[in-house]
DNA sequence: CCTGCTCTCTACCAGATGGTAAGGGAAGCG
DNA sequence: CGCTTCCCTTACCATCTGGTAGAGAGCAGG
């Protein structure tokens, strides 16, 4: 467990100056994402990294906040991670459907490598959550793009045509699923879960796959 | 909101005598289900049923006796719908792979039916979830009959071979899947969900078929 | 009538929770 | 040096939490 400074040894004040927010971020993505957000109390919070609660809301102003800080910021890495996979592949002669499978490949290693976040979206994907306003308010304007990509692809026929809205929908959800997937593997006992994930991939690229590329049979 | 005898009428003590307690198991797994196990207090989940707390507290002596109780409840649910299926199937001419079949489409209806009850699923299958143990001693047995029977067919011959505990566990984790896939959905605005859903019981299905029936291509 | 059982209530509590108020140490700056 | 700003602290609080204690209403049986 991670510590701010020493404590106990009569230091005080400045600790790890600077990063202590995003200390406070990382702990609070690990809790919100396995014990939930009203399981997760500021003082466990705060006690698990040597501070106190009035530190995290000094920082953050209100727990409400700080989820919202944390989705802020896993967002905002999602966000970014996708801009660099299309950045590398545009212009470049790949098809829309090449495009598209890098897209999926890039998600599923962003949550292989940091399955806290899945817990996250797990978490805040649950119906009346603090933060689903906040994921959502994210993940719209990437939805809308994807779909207007997609209806243009369509258009032009270089895409099959099909209900973007509801296969991106399909997607999003396949990748939440795999959240539950490893907790339920996890909690039976199997582990570590690469290739039960992988084959939903295969699943899911398969799905669109079929859904998407003209080129694809049937 | 269903309430329990009339309030405010100087009416005391016999309510409804008799099924409180299963008008505050409907009401707990409904709010378990929804807002989760920690989101729910016993005063509001009492409120909502017009009594107090403390006739909860009676009935269940605690709120994770509650909790129990209510796994209970839809776990031997769960467990008599699938013995119903496999009575109705049993000595009648079906091969394995129909029977396995009738199976699933029962889960899936129950699931339909009974929304709430995949909300308890997902509260519930998640890490250090109270209940969980709870949930793993109802699904252990079953699963355990199910891996048996199934290595018993693949020594037969009648069944396709292939890792009976990983299997069962993808198909369970499909089910719980489902549970996001219908709030995903909701979130969005888009509803009812019955042609995801299918569809995901389709690719259920595809995939069982596909692992487990020798009379299967590929 | 009395007794005992079932069920629900009022009254109360200790502990935890999120949050407010205010102070103090360190560093930058004039 | 004094002043301000940043960061983290101690002290405190109102509220909500699950849970205990005990009383009272209705009913059944002797």
């Amino acid at each position: 467990m991670a510590t701010i400074g020493e404590r106990g040894t009569g230091e005080r004040g400045t600790g790890a100056r600077g990063n202590t927010r995003e200390l406070v971020l990382d702990a609070a993505l690990a809790s919100f994402g396995t014990t939930g957000y009203d399981g997760t109390s500021l003082d466990d919070l705060a006690a698990g990294l040597g501070i106190r609660k009035q530190t995290i809301l000094y920082h953050f102003v209100s727990k409400r906040r700080l989820l919202d800080s944390v989705v802020d910021r896993c967002a905002g890495e999602l966000v970014k991670a996708l801009e660099r996979v299309l950045a590398e592949s545009r212009g470049d002669g790949r098809s829309d459907w090449e495009r598209v499978e890098g897209m999926v490949r890039e998600v599923f290693r962003l949550a292989l490598d940091q399955p806290v976040l899945l817990g996250l979206l797990r978490e805040v994907s649950r119906p009346n959550s603090p933060g689903a306003d906040r994921v959502r308010t994210h993940l719209e304007p990437l939805m809308a793009r994807a779909r207007r990509w997609m209806e243009d692809e369509m258009a032009a026929g270089r895409m099959r045509r099909t209900d973007a809205q509801l296969l991106l929908l399909s997607a999003y959800s396949t990748v939440v699923g795999v959240a539950t997937e490893i907790e339920v593997l996890r909690a039976a006992g199997v582990g570590p879960t690469l290739r039960p994930v992988a084959q939903r991939r295969g699943e899911l690229l398969r799905f669109l796959r079929r859904s998407l590329d003209p080129a694809a049979g049937s």
